[in-house]
DNA sequence: TTTTAATTATACTAAATAGGTATGATTAAA
DNA sequence: TTTAATCATACCTATTTAGTATAATTAAAA
């Protein structure tokens, strides 16, 4: 189960801004935490659909953290790779696993799912820090 | 996070050699569970080769589990796909990422692996279906 | 002893995904 | 009106995933 770069890099913004306190520019986001700035952009859009982070256009304009107390892994993930946990025994397009119903994997895979979604949930990345640095 | 059909059908494979309660060959099991013959046999080398399952080579061959009781979810897992969860943070080839001491970022992706690892080395296959089908 | 039915080993290929670039529009302060 | 920022899309390329193909090895059965 691999991790994007997407989401290694969301979570450097989270920190990075928690860190700081406030709010940032992308383009001095991305030279500090070494990411592509244009990549870094669009993952800026993604968290910002997802109501992570709120934006400021034009001259001075920048990010800053909704919620940061709030944030957790599965929200940075979720935001920018879709799903925690992607399978098809739970895609919407049936045509993905035909052996939808009576299926013992299905159960399993259900159990991972359900697992993985309160543990990332649980993981919350202020505290995390917080108790870190002080 | 996404699960291959690596993972996804070699459990396939550990679920129909436990409800069968035996042995089989991988052409039974490949045509039973909607696998590619070629695949699954690739797949069973993979399995054999961690010490889930022994073969038999020549006519009246097949493979069987080696202690069904015993495995989890993590072992299929780790089996097939090499890695629980891939992370260039914890990668040996210290050029994946630059930043391995002092990285906050990196404590947290560390938490993940530790969960996760915990959570699905608890995930026993056999428990799961034995409690379903009785 | 030859055939047949099984696993084993390895190389190859095509499709999908991940990771990143490029371009230009929009916004708003200086 | 210039400048510095985000926003919206389209595009490209390398890697990975998923699956095929070929041939060797093994061992039971005919």
């Amino acid at each position: 189960m691999g991790v994007t770069t997407r989401s290694l890099y969301g979570l450097r913004l989270v920190v990075y801004l928690m860190k700081k306190g406030g709010s940032a520019t992308v383009k001095e986001v991305a030279e500090n935490e070494d990411v592509p700035y244009r990549y870094m952009e669009r993952i800026v859009q993604d968290m910002r659909k997802a109501g992570i982070l709120s934006s400021r256009r034009g001259r001075g304009g920048g990010i800053t953290l909704i919620n940061p107390e709030r944030i957790t892994l599965k929200n940075i993930i979720q935001a920018l790779d879709g799903k925690l946990v992607d399978l098809p025994c739970f895609s919407e397009d049936t045509s993905d696993c035909s052996r939808l119903m009576d299926c013992d994997a299905r159960i399993i895979w259900l159990k991972l799912i359900e697992g993985i979604e309160e543990f990332c949930g649980s993981i919350n990345i202020n505290n995390i820090i917080r108790r870190k640095n002080g």
